[in-house]
DNA sequence: TCTGGGGTCCTAGGACCC
DNA sequence: TCTGGGGTCCTAGGACCC
């Protein structure tokens, strides 16, 4: 048995803790440079407000409406879910944390009443860090999303499921907590039959609109397909998703998530932005803080990508777009070299003439540090003297370190790369290079030879 | 002149999630 | 004027090899 539990209109939540005054009113929180709406109150959900809606759409409802707009904090947003989270734990023996507000727990072996026990994790999550929380109870992941959307739409909408159903009161209804597997296969199917097919986990805008167009309209549909049917017709994805809403495990819990295969850092600029310099500032930026969220998995890239593009809302502007590949020979989580070829795509892709609206970097390939270690340890026994640094290895390393502990403790960009030099060297890295490096490096063979960047240019940027 | 078939790897693109 | 920023997985098709 699992249970997922999620934060309700988390973001919004985490703002009216420290905001009460915000409580009953309708509440969005803005995305970056206040460009849309990532979190909604339900008082602005009645309003009619999409998930993603524009800022300067909605803002006339300020004055009509009494809107308030936040900019987003995700840093509190973070801090605040961390301690949810260690409070949800406490549900079962594993937890899955699956997004910044949402954890499925294993419930397995846990015996007594679950919805009581539910319920008073509900309550000590409020108690302790004054978020909300719905919680659904089920045998399978999919299940379960689905029983936590029952149990909010049950708080929220009265009269969208059969009220013999989902009751009233606290520890018998629905509201709040659902458990699906307490419920007799006719209850179940009616509140299947209530609930629209693009409600499932997996089921998105375009399979929704085929699967309607197939006559699939409600859960219960989707249910009674055939499994084999579905993946013939859409795909195996969907089939595990009929397979999970019938009852049978497919999708397991995660409890120890691997390292993620790949770092991004987008940003959309806020105005329309044609100048390189500005560009070559964001891009730095965006390479400097992929490469930390890189050394606190403590792994790293073997490829970075750069990527610039004009706004596709702005019809009357010609439309660019570009992206360029790296390929870094040996694996790095150095700041310097990631700028440097940050930099080296950005210089290849940017055309002059452009209003850019967006930019970014993404680091690709990566692997443990661990193996790097032992490569780089063979590596550095091939250097000869012309090629060595200013600065060693073991200088470089400690370096970053302190980087990374001075960010973190004084707030992100507080010591940065400013310039970097760059030194030819045409060394290779020995050993065996797995698939995609000697990929990487017959490309490279073909493009430029190896840059090897020094530490001479650290900066100390703010303070 | 006739022009195989199976396997693997890689990439791009599409779909989904929050 | 102003339209988020991350991620994952799967599949189809081309290139290449024997």
């Amino acid at each position: 048995m699992y249970a997922l539990v999620d934060g309700n209109n988390f973001y919004v939540s985490c703002e009216r803790v420290f905001r009460p005054d915000l409580n009953g009113r309708p509440v969005v929180v803005l995305s970056n440079n206040d460009g849309c709406a990532v979190a909604r109150s339900n008082e602005a959900k009645a309003l009619g407000i999409a998930m993603g809606a524009p800022w300067f759409k909605i803002k006339h409802l300020e004055d009509e409406a009494g809107l308030v707009g936040l900019s987003a904090n995700f840093t509190l947003y973070g801090d605040m879910s961390d301690r949810m989270m260690s409070l949800v734990a406490g549900l079962g023996h594993q937890q899955e944390i699956y997004s910044i507000d949402e954890s499925f727990v294993n419930l397995a072996g846990i015996r007594g009443d679950l919805i009581k026990r539910s319920h008073q994790i509900r309550r000590r999550v409020m108690q302790w860090t004054g978020l909300p929380t719905c919680i659904g109870i089920a045998p399978t992941k999919t299940l379960a999303k689905l029983a936590n959307h029952i149990a909010k739409t049950v708080e929220r909408k009265p009269g969208v499921y059969p009220e013999h159903i989902v009751g009233h009161g606290v520890d018998g209804s629905l509201s709040q907590v659902c458990h699906l597997g307490l419920l007799d296969v006719a209850s179940k199917q009616l509140l299947f039959e209530r609930t629209e097919v693009t409600e499932v986990w997996g089921v998105g805008p375009r399979i929704g609109k085929q699967l309607n167009e197939a006559g699939v309209h409600t859960v219960l549909d989707l249910v009674n397909l055939d499994p084999a049917t579905v993946a013939r017709r859409w795909s195996v994805v969907l089939e595990r998703t009929v397979r999970e809403l019938k009852g049978q495990p497919c999708i397991a819990l995660d409890h120890e998530p691997p390292a993620r295969q790949q770092i991004a850092c987008t940003r959309s600029f806020g105005h329309p932005v044609t100048e390189r310099h500005e560009i070559e500032q964001a891009v730095t930026e965006f390479a400097s803080r992929a490469a930390e969220k890189l050394r606190k998995q403590d792994h790293r890239a073997s490829a970075l990508l750069t990527f610039i593009r004009t706004s596709p809302f702005r019809r009357q502007d010609e439309q660019y777009s570009a992206s360029m590949v790296y390929p870094l020979i040996r694996p790095t989580a150095d700041s310097t070299q990631l700028v440097k070829a940050a930099l080296t795509n950005l210089a290849r892709i940017y055309k002059p003439g452009f209003n850019y609206a967006k930019a970014g970097v993404m680091l690709m390939d990566l692997s443990p540090a661990s193996q790097e270690q032992l490569e780089l340890g063979d590596w550095a026994l091939e250097l000869n003297e012309q090629d060595a640094c200013t600065t060693s290895e073991a200088e470089r390393a400690r370096m970053i370190v302190a980087m990374d502990s001075l960010n973190q403790r004084y707030g992100k960009g507080t010591v940065k790369v400013a310039s970097a030099g760059a030194h030819r060297t045409t060394t290779l890295r020995p050993g065996q290079p797995d698939r995609n490096q000697r990929n990487w490096q017959m490309k490279q063979a073909r493009r430029t030879p190896r840059y090897t960047t020094c530490w001479a240019e650290l900066a100390v940027a703010k303070g």
